[in-house]
DNA sequence: CTGTTAGCGCCTTCAA
DNA sequence: TTGAAGGCGCTAACAG
């Protein structure tokens, strides 16, 4: 008979367990474990041995029992934003890509109820770490309700008041100096500048648009006009921007220069505004924000402030790596900065 | 000294377990399992009082233990192909919106070396379930390599000659249908309609168009014009769309309808189009592949082939659930039908 | 209704 | 260089 059948048959049904390729090899697992993982030393005869055994049987690692006994798990969390909208779906890609070179697993939190999967998942040793990008409130209550809870970086646009409390790695992204720099080119550009944005309240902690749009236009003596959409949370519904939109110029004087929340807004404005024949950017300038690569594609190419998704990204990973592998590592933090990036629909 | 401090410190650092909640509570770890989970008899006094201390301890079970006795995890894999490109974001966005709904967490497999991920992370219990979506290639040496995998689900475009072959639940999409329309659609309305496709050998597999194209223009009498752009495998390179069009139409005739492989190729199209001051559709009609929100967002709006990717994640949860609660349910399958959305882009 | 027994598959620790 | 012991936290199965 198969040394293998003689094994128990576990609840895995069958799987090809460490023990299986000591028996084969005549070994103790444990003397199978250090081959195959290159820890402690094993001679290399034995090892070649184990190993060839373990290839020809498939052996592969319970991951399940790995954890229970190491506690970690090989699996990073990923909380961001609605994944309808391009910008967190661009976001997950890039760290799809920085994960790539690890081997750890990127667990994908559904961003609806963040709190109940930031609270309720993550403290299960489900995850190794959390990357939370513009998830910041939620952030905040679950650093509060525990401290058993694995190391988190959080990354994005967020009130600077939270900021200071945070005892966590972070990224800070500035958005003020681009829109400073977008608002003061509509200012001067335009005589009715407009800020476009979802009523939804979820946003107010990234409304540093606003209040810069608002603080400028009152320097500059003219009326500040905040159009809010009722778009609610998911700023990808482009056909509600759309709709609300078209409405909205139905009843009200045509602003001939808008910033728009994000880029999901600004693509529906701009269909919005092609409906009524309106040109851009003779009639309005349009400017969004987060700089999706889409932006570019439109006829004309509309400007946008662009984020440093590929630097967040990046130095995300690197910071969430770092506080992996030393636990002891004092708070990382950094600042990066958006950047306007003026295109065909606006005029130089 | 308070109870918990009796206990001694496992490697997991201090966490509440089971043995601690039984602890206080007076009883025996089982008793406080089951009364957590429901299962099993507890009286109504000891189940509060067990949930009253689990509340206070804030305990949580530990996911790693439980799978390794129940062998589940409680996670399901998602494969597809690279999130880079909308098509992508947005189906994982609707797989997300399915399993929002149960207690599924939602490992999300980088796209590249899906062969990789496939067999070196599914096989170690690492999910209960997959879900792989235009993986067709990697699936298929996956399911060969080894019969201890937990169950798959695979969704998308693929080859007949594959499907037949398929031990597998899976849902097919046929594209061939719409595609003779919106080919039909061309033909009549242009003189010279071209089929734009990546030379990405991997595309291959979902060239039912290509065919589709070819077949019918020498049914029409005409000669086939197909135009591979140099972008490679991430037809998300919109940038390496336009780039290679433009190039393109510096040495050859204009076509006056062209279909594209998908709405990212499509969009590149587009810029390219508009870069050389051509009008749509009057100078050229245009049409996409995937059913991407964005096209419609174009002036003009861009036609489309609309694939059914709400059935299709619906449905797909729906066979891997199944699968799941009943292992010996016999192969599920289903095909779900594209269809042809003209729009502006294209003169009716 | 509650407790006991017996591991799940692996790894840490230490002994040989 | 290899083996033995023991346990990670939980739960299935059965005993009381």
């Amino acid at each position: 008979m198969n040394p293998l059948e003689k094994s128990r048959r576990s609840r895995n049904d069958g799987a090809v367990t460490l023990q299986h390729v000591a028996d084969l090899a005549g070994v103790h697992p444990m003397t199978v474990s250090n081959a195959l993982k290159g820890t402690g030393r094993v001679s290399d005869l034995t090892r070649e041995k184990i190993q060839r055994i373990a290839r020809e049987l498939d052996y592969k690692p319970n991951l399940a029992a790995r954890a229970l006994v190491t506690g970690r798990t090989g699996s990073v969390a990923v909380a961001t934003g609605p994944v309808s909208e391009h910008f967190y779906a661009h976001l997950l890609s890039l760290l799809e890509n920085e994960l790539k070179t690890s081997d750890y697993k990127m667990l994908f939190l559904r961003s609806r109820d963040l709190g109940r999967d930031l609270l309720s998942t993550l403290r299960n040793n489900a995850v190794d770490g959390i990357i939370a990008i513009d998830a910041f409130p939620d952030l905040r209550d679950y650093t509060r309700a525990s401290s058993r809870v694995p190391p988190c970086v959080y990354a994005g646009v967020f009130d600077p008041d939270d900021v200071i409390a945070l005892p966590v790695d972070h990224i800070k992204i500035d958005l003020s100096r681009a829109v400073r720099e977008a608002v003061g080119t509509l200012i001067s550009n335009c005589s009715q500048v407009a800020y476009v944005v979802s009523n939804d309240i979820m946003s107010e902690y990234r409304e540093v648009r606003a209040n810069v749009y608002i603080e400028m236009m009152e320097a500059a003596g003219r009326t500040p006009n905040v159009i809010k959409l009722g778009i609610g949370g998911d700023t990808s519904r482009r056909d509600l921007t759309r709709a609300n939109m078209v409405e909205y110029l139905k009843t009200h004087p045509l602003p001939d220069g808008m910033l728009c929340q994000n880029d999901e807004m600004a693509m529906g404005v701009y269909r919005a505004l092609r409906d009524l024949g309106l040109r851009i950017p003779d009639d309005v300038q349009l400017v969004g924000c987060d700089g999706l690569k889409d932006m570019k594609y439109f006829d004309p190419a509309l400007a946008s402030i662009v984020q440093p998704s590929e630097e967040m990204c990046a130095l995300a990973w690197q910071f969430l790596q770092r506080r992996l592998t030393h636990p002891e590592t004092p708070v990382q933090e950094a600042t990066l900065y958006s950047r306007f990036e003026a295109r065909e629909s606006v005029k130089i």
